[in-house]
DNA sequence: GCTGACTGACTAAGCGCTTGCTTACCATGC
DNA sequence: GCATGGTAAGCAAGCGCTTAGTCAGTCAGC
């Protein structure tokens, strides 16, 4: 029995090709600035294969936002699930999601700066993903301070500022910069702490 | 003698007019998705009119990051100017930063999130005043580690972190929302003197 | 010989920007 | 008091080009 797919680990295949090139080029030209053009030609294919994979430009988008999102949430829930103690579970957390924030800092600015482009319905089933990750920030937070681990006068207001402060690694973050993914997560977990009044 | 100008101050004139226009639809729809008809428009004159004011739409959104960017230089080094206690300025450049990103959530959207539609040369202008934004951070901090007020074992990443902070409240940042620019500035002074170790 | 991936050639619509012209306003000369 | 000429702002129309998306047909692999 030969493997399903046999091709080189070189050339992956048309809808990860696809993907990739057009996580690239919302990125750097936004979805309105980036043509179906730029997007199969990265991906080494004609603008009509594009319509193959996906029924719209808009669908890719929503394809990517999606499982970037479902990724993260499952990110946050496997950070939290690690450990019993709120300290420990937000600095993980933090650490993790800023971490993978440095990292992915392409697909991650694509997913939280171009969410207008997106349908009504599309876009609503995308804030509920954020919704949720939203929660798992905010029940971390809620807990420490409610067993005394942390102090803060608006619990609500830091959880969005720790999530903010992450989601903008993104932003800003450079492969050819002054500091690695592991040291910004390690700096940003220390930040976390201090701004909860761990 | 009459004032230079009579019209009335419901309706400014055109190049404010277009101005307003252009931060609601880049804000909105990026500058990509906007057309010089949804800014013209919206400004109440044809498509052409725009050309009399701006050479392009590039110009245009050129223009709009300029005078934004210059606005925030001089508010940060105002917030500066006020003291020389190392604690109060970084608390008073936060909380007057954080306001105004609150406050003009929409032209700062379009001013930090639509920098890669500007020509190299526009951009290149607009990434000297950041710079020099930067600086007025990184100086305060700099000062109050060196006087033993602050505590980082980065200050260059902490000053990152602490404009980041402040950038990506305009865009979460709602008018409707449930929290006022001052309560949210209010708070933001607090979660930075802590990111510091004061 | 059927299926699914893919292409070249195409279309309708929409884009930024220009053109040729009109209008409103104002300083000047008489 | 008013014609004259200059200027800035504005518009209707439309040019040249690009866009997202379509479709009939090709072809490799089962």
């Amino acid at each position: 029995m030969l493997p399903m797919s046999a091709s080189t680990p070189q050339e992956p295949d048309a809808r990860t090709r696809l993907a990739r090139a057009a996580i690239d080029a919302f990125a750097t030209r936004g979805f309105h600035g980036t043509t179906t053009r730029d997007i199969s030609t990265a991906a080494g294919m004609s603008p009509a294969a594009l319509y193959v994979h996906h029924r719209s430009k808009e669908e890719l988008l929503f394809g990517l936002a999606h499982t970037g999102h479902a990724r993260v949430l499952e990110l946050v829930r496997a950070s939290v699930a690690r450990s019993d103690d709120p300290v420990t579970q937000l600095g993980d957390l933090v650490e993790d999601f800023v971490r993978d924030h440095a990292v992915a800092h392409t697909g991650a600015r694509v997913i939280n700066y171009e969410l207008a482009a997106l349908s009504e319905e599309h876009r609503a089933d995308i804030l509920a993903i954020r919704h949720d990750i939203d929660l798992v920030v905010r029940d971390v937070v809620d807990r420490g301070v409610a067993s005394g681990a942390f102090a803060t006068p608006d619990a609500h207001m830091t959880s969005l500022a720790l999530l903010s402060l992450g989601i903008d690694v993104a932003r800003w973050y450079r492969d050819d910069g002054r500091w690695t993914p592991d040291e910004v997560a390690a700096h940003y977990r220390l930040l976390a702490l201090r701004m909860v009044g761990a």
